[in-house]
Parts: structure tokens; C-alpha cells; sequence
DNA sequence: ACATTGCGGACAGCAACTGGCCGCGACCGC
DNA sequence: GCGGTCGCGGCCAGTTGCTGTCCGCAATGT
């Protein structure tokens, strides 16, 4: 399974001795070694090799005793099966396109790094079974929104990543679509969206293009030298070719129900305040959204009495609701 | 930076090769071999080393060329940084608490695995951000879920591969807590619940327990020897423990807008299926799920007139909310 | 055509690795 | 307490492997 080739070579037994330690906590000696094809006195020396170069192995004496690799100060290369691979491009995928805005989405560009370390290296066969799970897996409510094509985003990160020149089909604010010639510089994500900071070739200029409008993307081939940045930062540059940052809403409501069991209900959600002792079995909820959608649903799922409600444009939003739910609750045939 | 320790070591040289050719894509050798701080000789037979070793690494020739790391028959070890094993970690812990039922349900598993992998040899300086981060990025409606708490799933899933014994802190289903001692065996995920499978040193018994009401486990330190399973299979002792599988509800309704731009709104959220020609700018909405709040969201998030909504249940959960919206929309003041 | 880059053979010197042996300490079960 | 098991590390002699330098060759883009 994980035999890959056997080389007696002495570096890559320590590469397979590091892989065989994180494939299961405990190693007998012993059985290490016959694993790795050596004596058990060229084991203790791989593991000393081991630790040298940073990776902690603890190891335990008597009987049942045996190697493990222990948290170091840095982190050693992660060897992965088949499985855990997928999975884990799986979830980096989700993380640099669906994740929230304030959270994590400063976790979203190192996972997008990771993804294309992931995906460059990962075997066909896998990445078919990534493609082939994609499809199935949007699954959550961000999908809706029409956030960017995973498979764009990646290669849009690679070619930024490699220097590569790339040709995107892209959606303009006003529906007209362009092919363009690009030398892509930096991916940006800002508020929820990705822009991609580029150079267009065809216009000559520098260019910051929405990821979600960009339909495919394909790599020309030719790599490209880069250029100097119009800006400090191509978070600046994006920043101030994006007109306004889209609107906020600061959501405020009150809650009948004591905090705790708000808390409970909504998870990390929304802050649950405390009000003052006297307003005892109510709380106030408070969250930063972009999507009033969002707002609703969760005072929905606080499943309570809710008064106070802030944003007026919530108490539209809450009526419109209402009186959706109320025609689709009652009319029960078409 | 990722500098480690230098070390003089040929092994080591080759770890920090792979490394360097997962950081970049393209690596033009004379830099290479200047970084390792060895010729290009023996840079060249360092390749071939790693080639030796099964990870392919393309070379092209004159100006601009260098080499890089191709895909091969199976992944190399990963090399991260730091923050990319953060996203990671907060990403798989995601795909392993979060994962929806029938899709990466099956990759929730893989991912547990590999997030036990990476958490057990990540430094603890990254330990704390991703427990820091954790606790705001839970971001998302199924925290509200009362899903179970990603550490102690850690936890679990780290003892079940190492067995280890553990105490845990449980409540049962009548709200009683307790302490037990158990041999961990397979963290079973059914539905959209992680299970327990474990001996119950206590009583002397199989056990199945749900891990979203274990409050903490911490390891007890022995090891044991796994006894024989009360089955062929972890999956189908739990199974046959479990008494019902939880009600799901078969969702239908028509929406007043054509499919196609359903599924813009709705993404890969739900399935939008053609009506017959005659009821042009109607789709048909499906869904599975288990939560009626969901199915309401969806009908939500489509923004249009909706009909025939189809099991009674959710009808009447709609008039709930209705009914709650509008009388929140319309007070407000506390 | 030229420069740049990768490829691989040959060689000599040096460094490293290997396996076998040893005594030591730690730990567990009897 | 005692013996067994296991990890640790020193020592040694033989062998293996690695390294840098030099070389001619092939591929590629300017």
C-alpha cells in the first residue's frame, strides 16, 4: 500500500520511517525494522537521524514499548493515504470558498495555498475522485450565493503561485463576455468574494477581475516575469479598485429566552449578550452579517419570542417573510 | 522561515528538496542547489533520488527551465507552512463535525484520520491558534446543532488508533452524567451523529455512545490489547445499537420561478427538477434532510411564491415562523 | 548561433553508514 | 525481587555511499 518503491538508499528509509510513524502512533521497534529492512541498531540511528533534524520521537521502554512521533517545533512533511488526501481537499476546498467572512477568511488564503500544494501533487486518480465529489459536495448554503468555481479558483491560485500566463472567459458587471490574456499577479479575497489582480495583456493594463465571474481558466504556458505592483500591497491595489465594500448589517435583537439556552441554539453563531438582571429569560443577540437572509434564519432558530429587532431593513425582511411562509403554509396544492 | 535545523545530512537535504519543489512550482536548479548549498551535480543526483523514490519531478531544459514536482502514483509527503496547517486543521475539523449526511458524510472519517495525523505532530504554538480560532470559526448553523465538541471527537479518534483507555465525562439520554472508563475501538459516523464504540470497563460491556454528549475525555494513559467486536463490523454493532435512525423528511414544494434560476439561488443546496412545459417559470424543489429549519431556509432563500409544500410537518413548521416573523417584524421595542 | 539549462558518466577522496557486539537503565508481569 | 523485553549509546571494522570537479551531450528560447 504505502510501499512505494523499495530503495535501500539510506534517505529515503527516513522518509519511510517518518511516514510509517504517522501512520500509527506506536511502532515496536522490532517491527520497525523489519519494516524498514534494517537492524534494530540502524533504527535506533534512523530515529536519531530523526531527531536531529527536529521531529521529537518519544520513545518508551519495557515491554510494549515502542516509538511514537511526538508535536516538534515545526511541523514534518504529512504523509497521507488515498483517503485522507481526498478528504482533505475536500475541505480545504470548502474552506477557501465557503468560509465566513470575518472568521475565517483570513483562513482562506492559506488554505487555498495548501490546496494547490495538495492538488499539484496529487495523483489522477485522486483528483478524479476530488472532481467527482465536488459535484456532489457544494452542500451549504453558500453554493447558493454563486460563489466561485473551486476548480477556477484553484487554477487561477496555481498560475499566480507559477507565474503563468492564463486565458479566463469572463462575465463583465454588465454581462458582456471577454476573453483576456492574463498575467495573474495575486489572488485577494475581500468581504466574501476572490478577486484575481492581474495584468491584462490585451488592454495593457492592470486589471482586478471577480474569481465568480470568471467562468474557465486555462494555462497558456508561458510563464511570465513579474511585474511591479501599481501599489504598495495587492491587498491595497484590490482594495482601492473595489468601489464599496459591500454593505454590512449590524443586527440587534432581543430574545426571549434566558442566554444559555440562546447560546446553546445558536452555537457560535451570534454574540448572546446578557441584559440586566431584571429582563431575566431574555438576552440580546447580536451579529455582523452581509445577508439579511442569515439575520432571519437565525432568530429562527432560536426558536423564541423576538422583540427589538434592529435594522429596520431585518423587519422587511422578517415580514416579507412571514408572508411567504404564510401563502406556501396554507396553499397546499399548486 | 522553514528553515528547520541545518542539518548537513543528505537525508535531510532531500526532505528540504521536497519541500522547496511543494513551496514553488517551478525551481530553476542553480537556485536549488545554491538553497541546499551543495553543487548541481549533486543536485542532479538528488532529484534523482527523489525520482528514485517515486515522486515524479519533471525537468525542462534551456533558459526559464528548472524543475517541478508532477503528480505521481501516490502523494508525497506534504510540506506545509504554518498557517497552511492551521487552515488545515480548522478545515478538516470542519469536514469532520460539519460534513452534511450523504455527501462527504463517507469523507468525514478520512478526514478525522487525517486531522488526528496532523494535530498529533503539530507544535503546540499552532495547536493554540487553531483552538483559538475555533472557538470563532465555528461559523456556520450546525454549532447551533449541539454537534459534538471537535477536541473531544479529537480525542477519541486519537485513542481509538492508539488504544488507549479513556475516562469520559457522559450524560445519558435521561440527563444522568457520568464518569466511565472505556477502551475506545471505532469512532462510528451514522447519519450526521459520530458514535462511540467502546468497552466499558465499568460494566464490563459493549457500549455505543454518542459522542456529542461526552463532555471530556482525557486520556488515562495504558494502552490496551482490542478485544474482539460483538460483530463482523464496527459499523454494524452500532448500527444495531442505535434503536431508529432519526426521521427524515422527504421535502417537496413548487417555486414560482423557472429551475434554472432556482438553482442559481439555491445552488447545490437542493434539487431543482423541471416541471412539464405547460408550467413554464415553475420548478419543482427536493430535498432530504433532517431538519424541518433547513427545508424552511431553503424555501426562504429561493425569494419567490411557493406552493405545494409537502410533508404537513413542514407546512406547519412555516406557520411557526410566520407567525414569529410577523410579530417581530412588527414590535419593535422590547 | 548563442546562452542557459538539464543529463549523466567518470574519478578520487572523504565521510557516513551498517551490523555486530557490549553494558546500561527503564519498565512490566510473575 | 527477578527475569524478560525494550530502548540507549559506545565501540569497531568493513563497506557503502556521497560529494565536487571535469567532461561531452541534448534540449530550448532569444
Amino acid at each position: 500500500m504505502t510501499t512505494l518503491v523499495d530503495v535501500a538508499n539510506t534517505s529515503s528509509r527516513t522518509l519511510r520511517l517518518l511516514s510509517l510513524l504517522q501512520a500509527r502512533a506506536y511502532w515496536p521497534g522490532p517491527e520497525l525494522a523489519d519494516r524498514l529492512g534494517v537492524s534494530v541498531r540502524t533504527l535506533r540511528r534512523d530515529v536519531e537521524r530523526l531527531r536531529d533534524l527536529g521531529y521529537p520521537v518519544d520513545a518508551t521502554s519495557g515491554p510494549e514499548g515502542g516509538y511514537r512521533l511526538a508535536a516538534g517545533a515545526s511541523l514534518p512533511p504529512l504523509a497521507l493515504d488515498d483517503e485522507e488526501a481526498v478528504a482533505l481537499a475536500l475541505a480545504l476546498q470548502g474552506a477557501a470558498t465557503n468560509s465566513d467572512d470575518d472568521d475565517n477568511g483570513a483562513a482562506a488564503q492559506p488554505a487555498l495555498r495548501a490546496l494547490t500544494k495538495v492538488v499539484q501533487v496529487m495523483p489522477p486518480r485522486l483528483r478524479r475522485r476530488v472532481d467527482a465529489l465536488r459535484a456532489v459536495a457544494v452542500s451549504g448554503p453558500w453554493g447558493a450565493e454563486g460563489g466561485p468555481d473551486p476548480a477556477v479558483l484553484l487554477t487561477l491560485a496555481q498560475a499566480c503561485r507559477d507565474t503563468e500566463r492564463l486565458a479566463l472567459d469572463y462575465t463583465a458587471a454588465d454581462g458582456t463576455r471577454t476573453q483576456r490574456r492574463v498575467e495573474p499577479h495575486a489572488l485577494v479575497r475581500l468581504g466574501r468574494r476572490w478577486y484575481l489582480l492581474a495584468w491584462d495583456l490585451g488592454r495593457g493594463d492592470w486589471r482586478t477581475l471577480r474569481v465568480d465571474r470568471t467562468a474557465t481558466a486555462r494555462v497558456e504556458g508561458g510563464r511570465f516575469r513579474p511585474r511591479e505592483l501599481p501599489g504598495p500591497d495587492a491587498l491595497a491595489v484590490v482594495e482601492g479598485s473595489i468601489r464599496t465594500a459591500p454593505a454590512r448589517h449590524e443586527v440587534s435583537a432581543v430574545l426571549h429566552v434566558p442566554a444559555d439556552e440562546a447560546r446553546a441554539r445558536l452555537g457560535g453563531w451570534a454574540h448572546i449578550e446578557e441584559l440586566d438582571p431584571a429582563q431575566r429569560g431574555r438576552c440580546r443577540l447580536r451579529m455582523s452579517t452581509e445577508s439579511l437572509d442569515w439575520a432571519a434564519f437565525a432568530l429562527a432558530r432560536a426558536r423564541c419570542d423576538v422583540s427589538a429587532v434592529e435594522p429596520s431593513a431585518l423587519r422587511d425582511h422578517l415580514r416579507a417573510w412571514s408572508e411567504r411562509f404564510a401563502a406556501a403554509s396554507s396553499a397546499s396544492s399548486a
